[in-house]
DNA sequence: ACCGTCTCGGTAAGCGCTTTCCCAAGGAGG
DNA sequence: CCTCCTTGGGAAAGCGCTTACCGAGACGGT
């Protein structure tokens, strides 16, 4: 990196000090520039195409603009609606987006962390269920520490229990109200695509859904709840392997989307046109998903409205912390789950 | 950003100099600090939880490990994928990405190379189509070499014409695949839902798609071309356009997935399942979209790979740049192309 | 006419690190 | 026993910028 213009050049050709050329540009506060100056300082750095250098100007302020990002997968379009919301928020504030992806290897979001620190981030933001890894919690929660400690600001989405401000979202209500939506619809014999066992976000989804269950009446044999990964193919192999042991099922809860339409894939292989007689939904409304045939049932999350809010918790002044914020889902009835003529 | 470790601190507690502090800590080249101390001072940081500051090794090395990658909308799959491409590989060469999402604004694209030249990263990655808009063009351009010129290295996606390393999807062979695929499956009277007219990602799809109707001996119609955005919405008002003058098209070609999800959407708005004797196919493959129903003909492009490549090609030493790298497509044939039983 | 008070430019001290250069100590060779 | 290497640690000069702090001139009040 040689040959860059620095602000002593734009000095010197502008005849001021340092100083002066610095103020000039920065427009520094309680300190004016005359007029005359300024305008000078200004017309070199132009001319000479000066470009400050963030890394000097981080140094000698004692802080920057960058906001720390770490996410399990870009690609997962979750995790990038919520990316969206953040790049958006931080453009909003001027300030400039680094991204990590986990590859949900566990540890991952503590390096991560550790990188922003050493970038001296000023905010980070990491998405991304809790898992059981008690180990992994506990470092990320004392590297999250040395961060504030330093000055920094971190919100975390979907994973409670870290020592800064949380996002949660209601996954128990979310799930529990689709629960009582397709009860509504007649269905009676279910089973949960239950995404893998040691992830907050899917145990609660169950749960929720199961206390909707239970509120009327039923229950989730153990054998209904099919475990796997949070993917597509997750979702196929889970549906495989629930449409060989349990065939009078009707209603079939997939706790994302992603998930769900694997699952009707997985149908649509065996031959049944989705939904069949069955009823299928899923949960976050993914956007890109919004056109599947059948029309997926599913709960509302507002992702990218979530990635937003992240970063504008973390500018907050003068509050304390930290704040725990939930975002509550809203049942969208589609296509995927029809109404069961008569409850069986 | 207060209270932070310095190295300075760990010199002092492992009772060394500072130099030897950072040479126990770097394993600097050709240079060899003593057994005993290199493990006091390891002992002293580890203890003192020491994390060195990026914006210092910046200055003093004069170089980052920082990748900027600029991109439309990461929201949207098609960008997402590339983006996952260029994270993985980033991750494997220990880099770090800052993203930036232009949402389409012109001239954007030249103020966050800017501002990753700010930031010293040694890689930057543009992504996104070339427009009609020459200014922007012209300025983008400058500023990339300006980048080169202080020793970065940048590539650009499907943006030809800038005076750096390139990536160029093969959009004309690919729709004029796409076309003669629809030929041999009986349609003769088709439309192509075309995008922006400014891009030309759009409109390269749109001529070779025109050559293979061409080689045929048909052609396509002047208000059997319709624009719009490249987005699910898009799509959908750009079918609805069509089918109003025009019902009697039997093969829409929409230059993108997302916009050929849309179209699906207007068909089925308009009381016909599709493909409903209609064929309609896309481009991309996005990975999210491979479960609509009916399957989406369209033509695959490894977008997750072409994101690797192009930080794998900015680290490529010693050869002669800029380089221009083609990947091609293929086209998949899926459900929503059925064969037409009779040309007409 | 003098002095306090503004205004506005310059000087220089860092920010935390890397790296060059210098120097001390110990061993080998004469 | 002295000189010349070799080995390995330390001092200090930056990297490019911001920001006290200082000082010089202009201006107005008494």
């Amino acid at each position: 990196m040689t040959g860059s213009v620095t602000l002593h050049d734009v000095a010197r050709r502008a005849g001021v000090s340092l100083a002066t050329a610095s103020r000039a540009l920065n427009g520094s506060a309680n300190r004016v520039v005359g007029e005359e100056l300024r305008e000078r300082v200004l017309r070199a750095a132009a001319e000479l195409r000066y470009s400050p250098n963030a890394h000097a100007q981080a140094m000698a302020r004692g802080r920057t603009n960058i906001v720390g990002l770490s996410l399990h997968d870009i690609a997962d379009p979750y995790f990038s609606a919520v990316a969206a919301g953040v790049m958006r928020a931080a453009e909003a504030h001027g300030l400039l987006v680094t991204m990590a992806s986990t590859e949900r290897r566990p540890g991952a979001e503590t390096d991560y962390v550790g990188a922003f620190r050493r970038h001296w981030a000023s905010v980070v933001v990491v998405v991304g269920s809790r898992t059981d890894d008690r180990a992994a919690t506990d470092q990320l929660a004392e590297e999250l520490a040395a961060f504030e400690a330093e000055g920094g600001r971190a919100v975390a989405v979907s994973q409670p229990r870290l020592p800064v401000d949380t996002i949660s979202i209601d996954n128990h209500a979310g799930a529990r109200d689709l629960g009582h939506a397709l009860h509504d619809l007649g269905h009676r014999r279910f089973a949960v695509l239950a995404g893998p066992t040691d992830l907050l976000t899917a145990s609660e989804r169950v749960a929720g859904f199961r206390e909707a269950l239970a509120h009327h009446g039923g229950r989730l044999a153990a054998e209904h709840v099919v475990s796997g990964p949070f993917t597509r193919d997750g979702g196929y192999a889970a549906m495989q392997r629930l449409l060989d042991r349990s065939p009078d099922v009707t209603g079939v809860f997939a706790v994302n989307d992603v998930m769900a339409v694997g699952a009707m894939a997985a149908l649509r292989d065996r031959g049944v046109e989705p939904p069949g007689g069955m009823a299928i939904a899923g949960f976050d409304d993914i956007a890109t998903l919004r056109d599947v045939n059948p029309g997926l049932t599913t709960v509302r999350i507002p992702l990218e409205e979530i990635g937003a809010l992240a970063v504008r918790m973390a500018l907050d002044d003068g509050v304390a912390r930290p704040r725990v914020h939930r975002v509550a889902g809203e049942v969208v009835v589609r296509a995927s789950t029809p109404r069961l003529p008569q409850p069986r």
